[in-house]
DNA sequence: CAAATTATGTTATATTGTTACATTGTTGTG
DNA sequence: CACAACAATGTAACAATATAACATAATTTG
């Protein structure tokens, strides 16, 4: 099992299991499903659903982990030093389930544009396009 | 029950179970379940979560009702006369439960923009506002 | 009408997520 | 150190969401 810290972005130290969620996470190529990651974790004595889904919570609060809420999945962030992105984007290919996560200024003022305009005060905002990636496009 | 016509959007004449499902949802305030529906339908035969799953595949695909990823619900399509709006965004009050539908052409934009850039061919997104609405605000 | 297609019915099952409660571990304070 | 308070973990049962597989009925089309 690989040793990694986990404490970029937000200096929370890390329990037990959620770094074990976390180094599952960033050693997977895509995203996870939480019963993937149970599965994967059971040499580690994980052996419920709960144990996952509490270190998710944690991760996604902490700003470790994205859930992708038109997959049902998880993915690590992959913006190292990250810390003051309030809006992330996410583009998922339909053929290879390639998942890139993307941060715009632009696309974040234009959200908080149209929260403005309705008076909305958003907490979280949920940005995913579905579509084929251009590798797949190429093939 | 109320009889309406539901040919607006796609000129698509919808079945039996496509109606009575859309007419549930249009005739609910906020987005609803799948087994919400399926309850509500007991009375008209429904008796298996398939025939409110398959009624919903054909109205998302005919652009009548809108399924939110992060509610895992569907919603009845509020612009009337749509047809040409590819990119709906939503906000979610966690409060009261409101969903709003609101179609912007700069937020379109702003989409196609960084799918230009990744070059990324999307096929659908999904923007999801989650946060206080205006009149929760207030009280 | 017959063939092809689409919609429906029904049962069982898969997948995702939560409730409730007991136990263990960690942290801060006298 | 002891002990209280709190955070994390373990475990079992279950709830909520969604799909597979297969049979039948209705509708459309040649």
């Amino acid at each position: 099992m690989s040793t990694r810290i986990h404490q970029d972005h937000s200096g929370e130290r890390l329990t037990k299991n959620q770094t074990l969620v976390m180094d599952a996470l960033a050693d997977a190529k895509g995203p996870l499903g939480a019963y993937t990651i149970l599965d994967q974790l059971r040499d580690n004595g994980f052996r419920a659903p709960l144990q996952v889904y509490r270190a998710l919570d944690k991760l996604v609060e902490f700003g470790l982990v994205h859930k992708l809420e038109s997959l049902n999945a998880f993915v690590a962030c992959s913006h190292p030093g990250c810390e003051g992105h309030e809006s992330i984007a996410f583009t998922i290919c339909e053929k290879c389930g390639r998942v890139t996560e993307i941060t715009d200024d632009s696309l974040t003022r234009q959200l908080k544009l149209i929260a403005n305009k309705t008076s909305f005060s958003p907490t979280k905002s949920i940005v995913e396009l579905r579509g084929i990636c251009s590798s797949c496009q190429a093939a």
